[in-house]
DNA sequence: AGTGTGAATATTGTATACAAAACACAGAAC
DNA sequence: GTTCTGTGTTTTGTATACAATATTCACACT
């Protein structure tokens, strides 16, 4: 009579696995912006009814994803420069207060990691693969954005880092920004292990400026295309 | 034959109307919370089926004012002391924000509505109904966010607002702060009328920590009751 | 009395059915 | 040729049906 426990710890709602595969496929661009996603289309394609796929989708609108339109279906999301713009003045707020408060509450487990994350970003880098790279500086940052200890801003942050994933794949992929982006993250994290909030803060707002224009010219590249 | 238009104007799919109408109960504490949502109960309450209702609740659970356990339905959420301090200091780090912002970018017509919601303010404090001096306070404050014109830091900011509106009710309730409510605001608002960028961000800092205060203690006061 | 077991019930998750609105396109009118 | 109109199709919105899981409560067992 053994088997007590077998891992049912795993349940997850199909509407979730359709939502999960629904927002892989925009990060990565499989769904191209502008796209319209038709429920009985996906639904047949994934196998399941139209239901689930109905509330994956209303989830993803509600994470800024789609654009949802009464009675005329759902869009891929498109953003715009100023959008874009927005997304990019709140992270300053919120990165650059972040970083202070790392200075503050980062315990030592949480620099070691910070450091470990640092090396493994440079060495992702080394290996030239985009995907990777984009990790690892998710990782990277995560260690950051954790150490808060503050659930309501993690989320906060996590979502408008979201609505940047699919154009950040494109900068990740210049490489004449590696050795910057190195140089960032270094500049932060030494901010941040001497608990100088000031500099921290700083190294934040100067990682955020860059992103900036990096995803602009990048932008800007791609219209005249 | 006339009766053409009946006000059609307003067609609203019927999950909004069910969202509004569930929002406004968990706001005005209608639904306490850890109250169960029970999708037939609202549904035959509502005289609707349980798709607009379902629907609906998801999209009270994304904002944040229910909590979903799978296979266990939905619950009014309930907000911890912690979880209230944490949205409190993301608000801080970003009304202080907004605050400096507006001075930038306040136009004069901003102004001119800016002084008015203020003198409204003032006038609502006078007539002691708190849901009059709710709104009052609610509209002060959207002039000031939205003159930054940034949409993002809007939803946001207002997305977090919401969290903290059951026990902001609590707290204007109680009438010893409502001198303290107008110099606080006044301070405020005279900051960026001046485009005083330092002292708008000063304001809006003491006027949040003021407001974590009143309402701490007010959680604390019903604790020991 | 307390605990465990199991059937009855209630509730959620998913699928499907039907209604209403949007869309597309062909043909008529000018 | 262009615009209007009407019909057929597609798609979303809502209701309902069915399946699977959770909850409740009575009853037996110790």
């Amino acid at each position: 009579m053994a088997r007590l426990s077998l891992n049912m710890d795993e349940y997850l709602p199909l509407r979730d696995v359709v939502f999960h595969a629904l927002r892989r496929a925009i990060l990565t661009g499989e769904f191209v912006p502008g796209e319209r996603l038709m429920e009985i289309h996906l639904a047949q394609q994934l196998g399941v009814s139209r239901t689930p796929v109905r509330e994956a989708i209303h989830k993803l609108e509600l994470e800024g994803l789609v654009t949802m339109m009464p009675r005329r279906g759902a869009t891929v999301a498109q953003i715009s420069e100023r959008g874009l713009k927005d997304v990019l003045e709140v992270r300053r707020a919120l990165d650059t207060f972040c970083a202070g408060l790392a200075c503050e509450r980062m315990t030592d487990e949480d620099k070691q990691n910070l450091r470990k994350a640092f090396t493994a970003f440079e060495e992702a880098i080394y290996t030239k693969d985009t995907a990777i790279i984009a990790q690892a500086d998710v990782d990277f940052h995560d260690i950051i954005i954790n150490s808060t200890g503050n659930e309501r801003l993690i989320s906060t942050i996590n979502n408008l880092a979201e609505q940047m994933y699919r154009y950040r794949f494109e900068y990740i992929k210049d490489a004449s920004q590696h050795e910057r982006l190195i140089s960032e993250h270094r500049m932060l994290m030494d901010a941040i292990l001497a608990d100088n909030a000031e500099k921290a803060m700083k190294a934040a707002r100067i990682h955020i400026d860059n992103q900036e224009e990096s995803i602009l010219t990048q932008i800007h590249l791609d219209e005249h295309r």
